[in-house]
DNA sequence: CATCTGATG
DNA sequence: CATCAGATG
């Protein structure tokens, strides 16, 4: 499915809508991103020689109000992938600002029940074959977590996975049932078609991922339970592509706290993914973290393929 | 009573005290106040001549952390004044700023009990005789609004009258409760020495205190029972400084909604005062309103007295 | 249209 | 150390 590169940037459901509310005037703090020098093209290809022919990015925005004001968008119009998604987005489908709505792209937005906090969104330049959101289970689907789209030889799934909380109040809900319910969700779209799921799965697997792994063994993302929830769902068919490529590469990190400067120290966590079906991970090009690209606590994460 | 200009810094309640929390980094906006090429000297005098010898300040900080990033207490050095009082702090005593204790003046802080809620603060070259707090009065004397410096010559009170709100919620409470209580408290301090009170009135007197009298007839501030508080007041033996200088000057406020630019227009109220008593009037030598000089939504005000 | 807090991460 | 909401002005 080699997209056609068609202009239609008009929104699948309603993201035009009248705001409520204005956002606010953005404040005079200088906008973030400055990709305009970055070079994003890329020559990478399979294996067995085959270059790529979509291109998929992720990115955590911690806000995309405030992210469309610091200018984060322009890193999608310098990426320029077939599928771009959001997690954390913060914002109700209506007050999503006019500027996230980016040329070119069809563009799906989920939010929660509570204002403010998780949801999610999708961007494709190539229009759906239909697009459902949450994982069909009411106990999960009030915080805009999941968004799937469906194309022709596969399924798109965007998450923003449910953290577990200082002081872990949400990490049994985290792991006995999100990550059971979430594994079987996936387990059933790949039972259909292959899948590439992408987002901010809130749990850095192995020591390898994390800068400190020693001092977060009870933090919420490094916990036993959650790491054991990320093997689970690699288990059941799925692989992590960048690891995948990347088995020994160390200190790559699509997270750091704003606090103390983690960024500068590169004190992080990667917890942002993309883990595609076993059965098309030969279609796995390249994985890339931009963690030059600046805008969130998080960074964008990268997938080409050739599907 | 000419103050002696020392230079003691030293603050009269513990405001060196450690900080529970500390200040957020300062925002990147730009420091507003520049107040350098401001000429703050005077020659005026009572009208048998007297030039002044104390100058008293008052300004509604709107937030005295945030005011201290915009570099606001800069107003402070470049004014001079012997006596320099804030209102609207929000902010605990502990957790006033380091840059808020300005060099040659002891400083006394008062908060509410609801943090981030109301708050004054009285800077003072001169030590005070004593300083006390609140109004003596349970029912009013839990958010932080009255603070009172004994002096050798007269007594110097600041205050943060409460808001009527939005929909005039607490205008009852205003009216018939705060302004009796507060009137009587000034009073009896009237009875015993001279009083200067200034600070956040929280009322336009006269239609000529207010940019839109019409339409606020109903709007916390200008309703019918807080002017008639205020005419109370000065009916109970203090006069309106300003206005006893400039009885028929127009268009002369303190304050402007950050709301639809009405400081550039000038859609502004008059709120922030002057009260001193009647046998003292004599001693005025000007009343100014510094209304070019930023950093809240309110600016300062400013009394020349010879006592 | 600002200031706060408190929840959240 | 950020985001956002909601209270307050």
């Amino acid at each position: 499915m080699p997209p056609k590169r068609k202009s239609d940037a008009s929104s699948g459901d309603g993201s035009g809508a009248k705001k409520k509310k204005l956002a606010r005037t953005p404040s005079k703090r200088e906008s973030i991103p400055d990709v305009s020098g970055n070079d994003y093209s890329s020559e990478a290809a399979t294996k067995d020689g085959k270059k790529w022919n979509l291109k998929f990015s992720s990115w955590n925005v911690n806000g995309i109000r405030a992210w469309v004001e610091k200018n984060g968008h322009s890193y999608v119009t310098a990426e320029d992938p077939d599928i771009f998604c959001v997690q954390e987005t913060k914002c109700a489908k209506d007050l999503i600002p006019d500027d996230a709505n980016i040329e070119g792209y069809h563009a799906y937005w989920l939010s929660g029940d509570k204002d403010g906090y998780s949801g999610t969104g999708l961007y494709s330049k190539q229009e759906p074959l239909s697009v459902t959101y949450g994982i069909d289970k009411e106990e999960h689907d009030k915080e805009g977590r999941v968004i799937t789209a469906e194309f022709d030889k596969f399924y798109f799934v965007t998450a923003y996975v449910p953290n577990a909380g200082r002081g872990l109040p949400r990490l049994s809900y985290r792991s006995e049932k999100w990550d059971p319910d979430f594994r079987e969700y996936l387990k059933n779209l790949d039972a259909k078609k292959p899948v590439v799921m992408c987002g901010d799965l809130n749990v850095a697997h192995k020591e390898i991922d994390i800068a400190n792994p020693k001092s977060n063994k009870k933090s919420a993302g490094f916990t036993p339970q959650e790491r054991q929830g990320f093997s689970e769902l690699l288990e059941a068919g799925f692989v992590d592509a960048f690891r995948e490529l990347y088995p020994e590469e160390t200190k790559k990190y699509s997270y750091w706290t704003y606090m103390g400067n983690a960024r500068g120290k590169n004190v992080g966590w990667r917890l942002d993914y993309f883990v595609v079906s076993e059965k098309i991970k030969d279609g796995i090009c390249d994985s890339l973290i931009r963690s030059e690209v600046m805008g969130s606590d998080h960074c964008p994460v990268v997938l080409l393929m050739n599907i």
